[in-house]
DNA sequence: CTCATGTGAGACACTGATGTCTCACTGCGA
DNA sequence: TCGCAGTGAGACATCAGTGTCTCACATGAG
């Protein structure tokens, strides 16, 4: 019998597929009732905001694992330089298994989810900002939009990868060097 | 009394604030009722579908604008540069108005409407082909990848103006340099 | 064996949206 | 002035999804 991680497993990837998927047709995936779905979460709401909060602690430990205060305040550039490398391989795995939640209303839409999404900003900022000073990333982009770039080569290479354009992977190296060196020749 | 384009111009601007929109609601946003909403568009489909058709023709146009063919013809880097800049500089005017198109499920999952995309995507990919060729683009890089890339970075600014941490006037020229030359320092 | 717990099936009420239809009104042209 | 085309208001049937509830059943622990 699936147990509440198993549910919230099949669920995730329900979801990635058909993120509009209700409750009965989620339900019919994990392979239980749509009773059961219920006795494990009051609401379809209740169940995207535990998925929401899943995928912001997988953000949080890919933070935590990079170190990102200790190397900002270390400033060291080459360190800096591989550490946003790997935290950039990192999303672009995880957006496999979150990626839905990237874009879900019912989820953007949640409060608390959205003041935790600011909180880890802030914490990717700090991250962002020493690679600005270190010379490592360039200082005449806002600090902000460098989360915002690389949030939105994750929505292309998922979208990519749908649609067959590119394998999977090749999605992490892709995203990676179009990030940090564009698509022009130099 | 509002026409049928002032109509289609209403529902464009709410359905961008809120792509869930009803009938209703977009009825009530044109300042119409909802059964002269339904002598213009005998359902949501058929008005999604009009203003996805609407998106098609202003990217054609664009394309048209840029002389495609002709100057992946041609082969001359810098004016393959400097259409590229231009294409991509009106994509981000464009995404203004038509944003809500680029990840509307029932937009995208229409027949006709994906067929003429992936044509139109078919001649972009001509341009960004002799770029390649002419060493504006990078070689190492997947031919298709390039409109994902592009299209990824048009969420990413519309997002990042919504929420504010960046100015509008200042997206085309954020896209254009991130797009390419990317975020790192060189 | 017995019983408690968890489950599936299904009925039910409720909600929000869609699309159809009727009817009365209004404004404009002939 | 008459008549007509277009409109708004609103009723209506329908549909899909949600969340609640009941009841029968199975399974495993004691």
């Amino acid at each position: 019998m699936p147990n509440r991680d198993d549910v919230l497993g099949a669920a995730q990837r329900m979801l990635n597929a058909d993120p509009a998927a209700s409750m009965a047709g989620i339900a019919e995936a994990v392979g239980i009732s749509r009773a059961t779905m219920h006795r494990h979460f009051d609401s379809r709401e209740a169940l995207l905001v535990e998925l929401g909060t899943r995928s912001l602690d997988r953000w949080e430990q890919r933070l935590d694992e990079a170190g990102v205060e200790a190397l900002a305040a270390e400033g060291d550039p080459v360190r800096l330089r591989e550490a946003l490398e790997v935290l950039v391989l990192a999303y672009v795995d995880d957006s496999d298994a979150f990626g839905f939640a990237l874009t879900d209303h019912v989820i953007l839409a949640n409060a608390a989810l959205e003041e935790r999404t600011q909180v880890l900003a802030d914490r990717e900022a700090v991250l962002v900002a020493a690679a600005q000073e270190a010379g490592v990333l360039r200082r005449d982009l806002p600090l902000r939009w460098f989360g915002h770039v690389t949030y939105g080569l994750l929505v292309a290479a998922r979208e990519a990868v749908r649609i067959g354009d590119i394998a999977r992977r090749d999605a992490g190296q892709l995203v990676l060097s179009s990030l940090l060196a564009g698509v022009a020749t130099r």
